[in-house]
DNA sequence: ACATAGTATCTCGCTCAGCGAGATACTCGC
DNA sequence: GCGAGTATCTCGCTGAGCGAGATACTATGT
């Protein structure tokens, strides 16, 4: 269990703590009525609205690996559960926006508030220094897990331009 | 959009991590012919093989938050994948032991080997200070996190006394 | 204008992961 | 031994997500 290497320990606390995360989530979205697929389109519609990028049904199926029919049914959940509303875009009458309700943000308040309060807390216990230390490693796992999933792709893709998506 | 907060910037920045590993896993579960959940429990496996504690269905399930009919399934997965086998405790034979196939080492060092690799080196940029500092800022956020799941577990089962989910 | 290609979304039918309920096989205290 | 407790497996079902294709609209060439 004491590794010789530095990162290795990193590592596995790092995945130490997506596993727990990721209970948590599951956990959370159980306990609301929704699976855990529908709390990370939560995630990402919020982010969406947040950053002022437009929200359509393409786009997050896409962030979430979902093709067209996985996600219509995904959406169609979320506004059954009225959490978005789809409205059709005037500039492009293909397209649908999704727009985010307020119980949404409230629930996706209520999973991160906790959490949130819990850390800002903890945080205060770091220096500046020190948190400027945490936020440049989250970065750099941040960057690494994007080139890693990036080359994974690449690898797939290339050799033979088949589909190749569900191998069962 | 910029928070004052600096708890803030990081809580985010750790989800971003935890959903990009997240669909990094997922992408590999795939290509691999399993799913996130046989990953998972792959991981659980390896974890448990490496501490040296007998693996059984029952405590992988409970990891897992599957109850036993999923488990099963899961371990027929994996067993019929050569991942692992099923062995009979001698001690008491109602249990079932899972011991790990190379093969499956193989494959989780086939996922974790890359993301090792890179976090190692980039991780050598970090002076000592600087890395105790992570360390502890990542136990820090797994203590609140194992502490948020078991006080949310506390409350669902507190105002009604109704299964509702399946106790470990 | 009008066909044609391209794009965004939805519908249909299917597979299979995971659930609840219950069966089975074993251990242990009395 | 007998009954209570525990670990695992079987059966039938629900529903998330897939592939294929339909639908509705935009963009482009002629």
């Amino acid at each position: 269990m004491d590794e010789a290497e530095p990162g290795l320990q990193v590592v596995h606390q790092l995945r130490a703590v997506t596993v727990e995360l990721d209970l948590l989530g599951a956990e959370f979205a159980q306990r609301n009525g929704l699976h855990p697929t529908d709390l990370r389109a939560l995630i990402c519609l919020l982010d969406a609205a947040r950053s002022n990028t437009p929200a359509t049904p393409g786009r997050l199926g896409g962030q979430l690996g979902l093709n067209s029919a996985g996600t219509t049914a995904l959406v169609d959940r979320l506004e059954r559960l009225g959490h978005v509303r789809r409205v059709r875009d005037s500039r492009d009458r293909r397209r649908v926006l999704l727009e985010v309700d307020e119980r949404a943000v409230a629930l996706g308040w209520s999973f991160f508030g906790p959490l949130i309060t819990e850390m800002v807390a903890e945080l205060r216990t770091f220096s500046d220094t020190e948190l400027a230390t945490v936020q440049r490693f989250l970065l750099t796992v941040q960057q690494i897990l994007a080139a890693q999933r990036d080359s994974s792709k690449a690898t797939a893709s290339s050799p033979p331009p088949q589909k190749e998506r569900g191998p069962r």
